[in-house]
RNA sequence: CAAGUGGGCCGGGCGAUCGCCGCGGCCCGUUCUUUCUAUAAGCGAACGGGCCGGGGAGGAAAGUCCGAGCGACACAGGGCAGGGCGCUUCCUAACGGGAAGGCGGAGUGAUCCGACGGAAAGCGCAACAGAAAAUACACCGCCGAUGGCCGACAAGGGGCUUUGUCUCCGUGUCGGCACAGGUAAGGGUGAAAUGGCGCGGUAAGAGCGCGCCAGCGUCAUGGUGACAUGGCGGCUUGGCAAGCCCCGCCCGGCGCAAGACCAAAUAGGGAAGAAUGCGGUUGCCCGCCGCGAUGAGGACGCCUCGGCGCCCUUGAGACUUCCGGGUAGGUUGCUGGAGCCGGCCGGUGACGGUCGGCCUAGAGGAAUGAUCGCCACUUGUGGCGCUUUCGGGCGUCAUGGGAACAGAACUCGGCUUACAGGCCCACUUGAGAG
RNA sequence: UGGGGAGUGGUGCAGUGGUAGCACGUCUGACUCUGGAUCAGAAUGUCGGGGGUUCAAAUCCUCCCUCCCCAG
């Protein structure tokens, strides 16, 4: 049991969106949701062996205007670092991608994960209501 | 001690928990493969997972400004076009990089800065101002020796109806005019004005003559050389080449998303085969023969025929195997190298040689992250102690804050740019003490 | 990652060694009862930034900054 907790806070190849494909599919098919320093789309995988892992998967896109090369690359790891830990609210089978916006740089590690959480927490709602399945 | 110059180095440390990416070892699961045959352990391969061990950003990884390696393509040699470089010698795989040196400039100095070949090969450019801007001429000015014109004086000669305070002629001296002519000293300007200063000289002047300086040519000496020093010569030929250009040297263009290998699905290419179909064999079946998606069958036109052109109807089936190209995708290129560290030797030095040791990131929507504790660094505030030239300084404790620039993308050598704070070495200047 | 281009008043653009211009906009005045249109006049520039060449730089050279486009 235990060991079956650590292995849902790993993070690896098979939770990551990979392909440019992949993320357009999200991005011109799925559903929004806003927080303060993040815009995130989701929507369900179409992978079959995704699907069976019974896990979401996690994009992120960091875009030039928020920074240089070096703050892109921390934004990322933070938010990897909060969807590994807090994912829990999210479905399992859906892809979901964050963008990270241009005043999310400089906030403490703190604020930018309630913000997240408060988003992921937004997704399950919004799939409650849209799928009532 | 203060101010400064040059060079080198560091870019927080230790530990805990969770997580990421390679590598090595062990183990588990699924699929595939394998001997004469069957089953199939083991071996092997691929994929997924677990455990253990060990590794995981920089001095600039940055900008992409140069130079190379590497790759496929092109290419006899040479030239043109285009681009780059530009004091000398050396270093280097190469460079637009570096070292040492020369020359010029800045600084009291240590030092620093310099695209630093050619302007008598040619073309071009210079606003405004100024007399004039590349041509030594015009203009103002100066002179006017010589010649010219005017006048005075002196001595001389000639002329005469008039012997004169007459007139004419040339000569000399002096004065004037500025006509010919001489001159480039001076001319408010300008970024720049035809060498500078001085003496002589002259009618006035002028390298016209001389001395020194600058510059040019040439010779000697020193140096590999840039160049320096000295002698001699004739006196002088402006600036811009980061304007075109000339001279010398260098350059094939394109790039790891280069290139190589494996290789779904769909469409298409090539080859082979099978079945169906159509016609004939009197009808049917079998068999046989012929035709057949490279167009069967029908009708029309042209045509001697073979056949050709065009139109219409119809068009079942369109399969299997193999081959080659190739997209998605995967593998590779991909990290052992002009490598790093240390010693010794050569060299002023960049650097080279040699010996020993070391292996030190390899991702691919892209790995080195998150949280916490302790210790160092720095700074604000407060307390205490010591000291004081009463500004403060040092030590210690508590508490709050700060900690830069920045992320490998084929690999090296440089350059340039960004950067909190700190350490070391050498040198300069100033002050004080000895 | 590689390749290419641009930056000039508020906006869109000229100017390619010699006093920075044009159009629209802005402001002031006139006309009008008022506004628009029209007429007259005015203001507005570190020429993206630093350094260099030149007597003189928006212009030539060099190093940066920002933005845009293309390949994939």
């Amino acid at each position: 049991m235990r060991r079956s907790e650590e292995k849902q806070m790993g993070f690896p190849k098979a939770l990551r969106l990979r392909k440019r494909r992949e993320y357009r599919r999200v991005y011109d098919e799925g559903d929004r949701a806003y927080g303060r320093f993040f815009a995130v789309f989701f929507k369900e995988s179409a992978d079959p062996i995704v699907v069976a892992a019974g896990r979401p998967r996690l994009g992120v896109t960091v875009t030039r205007k928020v920074g240089n090369a070096c703050v892109r690359n921390r934004l990322r790891r933070l938010v990897r670092e909060v969807f590994r830990r807090h994912r829990h609210p999210i479905p399992a089978n859906r892809d979901i991608v964050v963008n990270p916006r241009p005043g999310a740089v400089g906030q403490t590690t703190e604020v930018l994960q309630r913000d997240l959480e408060a988003v992921f927490h937004k997704i399950r709602m919004a799939m409650r209501k849209g799928a009532p399945s």
